[in-house]
DNA sequence: GCTGAATAGATGTACATACAACTATCCATG
DNA sequence: CATGGATAGTTGTATGTACATCTATTCAGC
């Protein structure tokens, strides 16, 4: 039984699809599709995002919000200053001083309001293209693998 | 029948979840798993992407490796500088001398290789801790919704 | 109450990324 | 074959992001 070609074990023929490639990718694409519909608005996507995440949790610290956002905290220094000097945000010292305590000022609701309208057009946008039911799951996927990574150190 | 409250039509409770916000996300927790391991290997994840990627298409210009990641191709004359330094990507100009096409050396090749443990090992954790069946639709989804996002303008 | 470890945030630096404006080249049409 | 519009890539500039290091503050244990 000469000259027979052994029985490969596990293939190795490993997934070539990077994951994080295909996310960054992605995001790649679709901030693309916001910016221009937020763009029109006056507010960017990252503006925006903090805006919009202070309302739903009315009150943070920065390193709170860094968490929510899986950012960098001291990211936020820089990202929010703008939104600090427009008055959008207002940042206070809290009990404990070494914390900063970050609100949505209402001039910042206001900002945000305004933009709520072209987000929702970038939204239904990307929906329609998507389909509902792949929109759903993108949705929960992304949920549980941010869960994941952030899980994983 | 006085007092009887409307039957609400299309009851405005919008999707509160921005798919860009959590795109980007878990982008960044997703980076941050994967930079941790390749980082060992001293290449982080933007080189190891442009050496990936160049190596599966074997050759192309700087607009269509844009084209295929999703990035501003003026972004590659940055972001490709330092693997042309070092010897790992060869950029010569093509027929049209307007372009340059781009190809991995062997150095290059040999570089990636040894990062692709490393690598190996950011997909193993991620795909251990989200499950194969979820690792499975969310590269799905991520393919729908970057074609979706392109497509979209 | 003091001191040293821990924590929140600011700052320096490096890199990724996009867009506008520019240059060199190509190509269609007169 | 000359010319003007289109295209590929470069460069200037602005912003986002992370990490290392620094400062101010807190707090536990003495």
């Amino acid at each position: 039984m000469r000259n027979v070609k052994p029985i490969e074990s596990a293939p190795a023929v490993i997934d070539l699809v990077c994951a994080c490639g295909n996310l960054r990718r992605a995001a790649r694409a679709v901030t693309h599709l916001y910016s221009s519909e937020l763009l029109d608005g006056g507010l960017d996507v990252v503006p925006f995002s903090l805006l919009w995440n202070l309302t739903q949790v009315g009150e943070s610290t920065q390193k709170q919000l860094g968490k929510r956002l899986a950012l960098d905290s001291t990211t936020l220094t820089r990202t929010l200053a703008p939104l600090i000097q427009k008055g959008w945000v207002e940042a206070r010292p809290g009990a404990d001083r070494r914390e900063r305590r970050l609100r949505v000022t209402p001039a910042g609701r206001r900002r945000l309001q305004h933009s709520v309208p072209n987000w929702r057009r970038a939204q239904a946008r990307l929906k329609k293209a998507l389909g509902s039911e792949d929109w759903g799951r993108l949705s929960k996927a992304l949920l549980r693998v941010t869960r994941a990574a952030q899980q994983e150190q």
